[in-house]
DNA sequence: TTGTGTGAATGCCTTCACAGCT
DNA sequence: AGCTGTGAAGGCATTCACACAA
C-alpha cells in the first residue's frame, strides 16, 4: 500500500474483504475504459489484465458482490459497471472539502477524476486569510473560520487534509468534530481519530522510501550476482545486525 | 493501502516482509521527531503509539533487522533512527526525476520531505516548450527531449510521473529504457513495465472510493441500527446481487 | 467448448503470550 | 521488575484446480 487504514479493526465490510474493496475502483476505471470503447463483454482473463491484476483474484472479487458474468461468455460491461458503482456508493454524489490550498491543495482542487465519479468539490479551505476569495479551480476559496459552517451547510462528510504536517491533527478535530467521517490525508503525520471515522493517508515521502528499499536491494543483487553465487551460510549466525556491517561508532 | 506494488511476486526481501518495509519509513519519521527532541531511548509501546500501530508489531517487525534494543529498557532512539536508515538505503543519496510538471509536479517539486530524506530533485522535466526554462521550486524545468540525458548523466534510478494518464505508458517506457527501475506513478493508469521494474502508484480517485465505500456502509448501518436489529436471516438466500435491489433496467 | 464461480490448499501477516535478558 | 524478542496460533488473502452452466 501507499496506503494504510487506520482505525476499524479488520471486520469484512458486509462481508466484502477489504482487499477486494481496495481493487473495485481498479476494475471500475478498466471497465470504464471498455465502455467508452462501446466493448459488450469482457472476460476475467481481459478484464484482468486491464487491471494489472490476475484473473483468479477478480474473479474471487466478483464473486463476493454476487453472480454477475455468464459462464462461457464473460461479463457484461455496463452491467458490471453499474453494480461496481452502487456498491462503491458512487450512484450517490459526495460533497468533499479539501483543506489547505498551497500547491497540492490546488493541485488536488484541479484534478479531473474528482467530479467524474460521484464526487463533487464542495469548499476550498485555507488558513491564510490573503488566500480568501482567490479563485482556485474555478472555485472561491474560504477562511478556515467558516469550516464548521460549510461542513454542516453542505452535508460534507468527506474531508481531504493538505496542509502541512503541524495543522493536520487539529484540522482533523474541527473536521470530524463538524461532522466529517471519512479523512483523506495528505499531510505527513499520524492523525489521532476517534472510533467510527476512517482515515486513510497518502504519503508520498512513505513511497520513495519504499521504493529506496527495494533498488538498494537490486543493488546489493547484481554485486552478489558478480560475485558468483551468494553465500548459502553465514546468514542467521550472529544476533546484532543481520549483515557483516556492524558499526561500532554511532552516527551523528 | 492505497497503493501497491505491481511486479516482483511475493518474494520477501532479503528475509523482510514486504509490510514490514512499508512500516519503516514510519517508524523512522517517529524516531526522528524524538531524536529532535533529545529523547534518548524509547520502549516499544511509546514508539508504537507515535507511530500508530501496536506495540506487538512493532516489536515483531524490529526483530527482523536484528536485536536491537535492550530488555528491560528500550530502543536507543539514534542507534535505531541509522539501522532503519540504513536498511531502507537512505544513508546514500537517491536522485529522482519529476516528469510532468503541473499543479502536482510542481506540488511534489516544491515537497519538502523530499530532500531530508536521502531523495534529491535532480531534474523536472515537462513536455510543454513553454515550460522549459521556468524556475519551479529553484530548479530549472527541462524539455522532455532531455529525458534520457538527464537519467543517464545523473545516474537517475527513481522516476516519478506526474502527466496525464495518457501520456503515463509511454513516459513509463523511455525512463526505463533510460535506466530507471523503480517508478513512482500518480497518474491514474496501469503502468506496464518489464521485470525488475518496480512501480508504485498513488491514485487520490482510488483512496476516494475506498472512503466512499465506507461511508456508505456508515450510512447503511445507521439506518439498520435505527429500525432495531438488523435481519439475521435473509442474506444469501438469493444469487443474482447479495441486496434486495436488483434493479431490472440497465443504467446508461 | 469456453469461461465463470468456488471449495480447498497455501502462504503471509498479525496477534498472543511468555521465556529470557538487563 | 520491566520490556524485548519470538515461537505458536489464528485470521486473511491469494492461488489452484475443477465442477458446472451456457
Amino acid at each position: 500500500m501507499a496506503t494504510g487504514r487506520t482505525h476499524r479493526p479488520a471486520t469484512r465490510s458486509r462481508g466484502i474483504p477489504e482487499a477486494t474493496v481496495a481493487r473495485l475502483p481498479l476494475y471500475l476505471r478498466a471497465l470504464t475504459a471498455l465502455s467508452e470503447r462501446s466493448v459488450p463483454t469482457v472476460s476475467s482473463e481481459e478484464l484482468a489484465a486491464a487491471a494489472g491484476v490476475n484473473s483468479a483474484k477478480l474473479r474471487k472479487d466478483f464473486s463476493y458482490l454476487g453472480s454477475y458474468g455468464t459462464r462461457g461468455v464473460g461479463y457484461d460491461v455496463e452491467y458490471l459497471v453499474y453494480q461496481i458503482s452502487r456498491e462503491l456508493g458512487l450512484t450517490q454524489d459526495w460533497p468533499v472539502v479539501i483543506v489547505g490550498i498551497g500547491n497540492l491543495g490546488a493541485a488536488l482542487a484541479n484534478y479531473g477524476g474528482f467530479a467524474s465519479r460521484g464526487f463533487r468539490v464542495a469548499a476550498l479551505i485555507d488558513a491564510d486569510p490573503a488566500m480568501a476569495g482567490k479563485p482556485v479551480a474555478g472555485i472561491s476559496v474560504q477562511h478556515t473560520d467558516e469550516l464548521e459552517k460549510i461542513i454542516e451547510d453542505n452535508g460534507v462528510s468527506i474531508g481531504v487534509i493538505a496542509t502541512p504536517a503541524g495543522a493536520a491533527q487539529q484540522v482533523c478535530e474541527r473536521l470530524v468534530a463538524a461532522g466529517v467521517t471519512s479523512i483523506l490525508n495528505f499531510a505527513p503525520t499520524v492523525l489521532s481519530v476517534p472510533d467510527g471515522v476512517d482515515v486513510r493517508k497518502v504519503d508520498l515521502s512513505i513511497e520513495l522510501q519504499i521504493l529506496a528499499f527495494h533498488e538498494q536491494r537490486k543493488a546489493g543483487e547484481e554485486a552478489a550476482a558478480a560475485d558468483g553465487v551468494l553465500p548459502p551460510a553465514a546468514a542467521k549466525q550472529q544476533r546484532k545486525g543481520p549483515d557483516g556491517d556492524v558499526p561500532a561508532v554511532m552516527p551523528a
